[in-house]
DNA sequence: GAAGATTGAAGCGTCAATCTTT
DNA sequence: AAAGATTGACGCTTCAATCTTC
């Protein structure tokens, strides 16, 4: 494996946090007409495509969306202020509990999600499937690496 | 071309952003201890770099950072409090500040610079070079299909 | 003691509206 | 009118500390 050149290695990271917050403030601008931040979205995807109707606990959410759990308290506060989700006690544990999509959420998810869907697929039609898959295995390479940086 | 896969697809979009998120949240415990936050480092290396003593307009910045102009005021008031960068009167246009860097400012950068770099390349260097060019390629190419689609 | 949830303080970010200067 | 900077309102995020329940 050949030695990678610190100056492109930095233009790799720089382009990677870069085309996220591209992607975050375009997101954000497809959301926000439905009253929906890009958090929020993730919460009502992870709900739901879970087909059970147990919920998520807001500590599950938190690890789910790689956020603290103190963020979770806020974001399924606003999010029951407008309906979409409702916490549940859970029965067996009176510490935990259940986040769940309400008809409101359901409905908002089905009329957000695939405009968001037909968005990511007209921004990658640019790229092959081969581009695809190296890409994919790249950043979880990095990821990787980042990873056991962090935890020697 | 070959038409990319919508599945996969989003799967290199998630993985855009959650790599962002994960070198984010590193680099934040990097610069922490230093009393700096990320974005702040990002403005302490924009002016280190620029040699001429200029300095940048808030909106320089802001567009260098890809923020909004609003954003740059608080962030320059903090950096101000903490003695690492002065407005200074721009001479020819009473509507802006140049942006400089103090003494106190460039040290910090002096030293918080090389630790930032060895860790990038601590954490690329699981890549070839052939991959980094690559993975550079397909961030352009999607910014560029982005930056099409929010201004169509 | 450990785990789930919450709170308060702080920084970062957007947007809309305002003020001053050009 | 246009451009640079600022303000206020709001949401997202982290961290440290606290409360309740296990």
């Amino acid at each position: 494996m050949s030695k990678a050149p610190a100056a492109s290695a930095r233009v790799l990271v720089h382009g990677i946090v870069a085309t996220a917050d591209l992607f975050l403030r375009e997101s954000q601008r497809i959301f926000r007409p439905h009253g929906l931040s890009a958090a929020q979205f993730n919460v009502l995807n992870l709900l739901a495509e879970r087909a059970d109707g147990v919920g998520y606990s807001q500590r599950e959410l938190a690890d789910a969306l790689l956020v603290d759990r103190s963020n979770v308290t806020g974001l399924v506060d606003r999010m029951t202020a407008t309906g979409w989700v409702c916490r549940v006690d859970d029965v067996t544990d009176r510490r935990v509990y259940r986040i769940q999509l309400t008809e409101d959420g359901r409905r908002l998810w089905s009329n957000v999600a695939p405009i968001y869907a037909q968005v990511v697929s007209q921004v990658t039609e640019c790229l092959s499937t081969v581009e695809i898959t190296r890409g994919v295995a790249v950043l979880a390479k990095l990821q990787e690496a980042a990873t056991r940086w962090s935890a020697p």
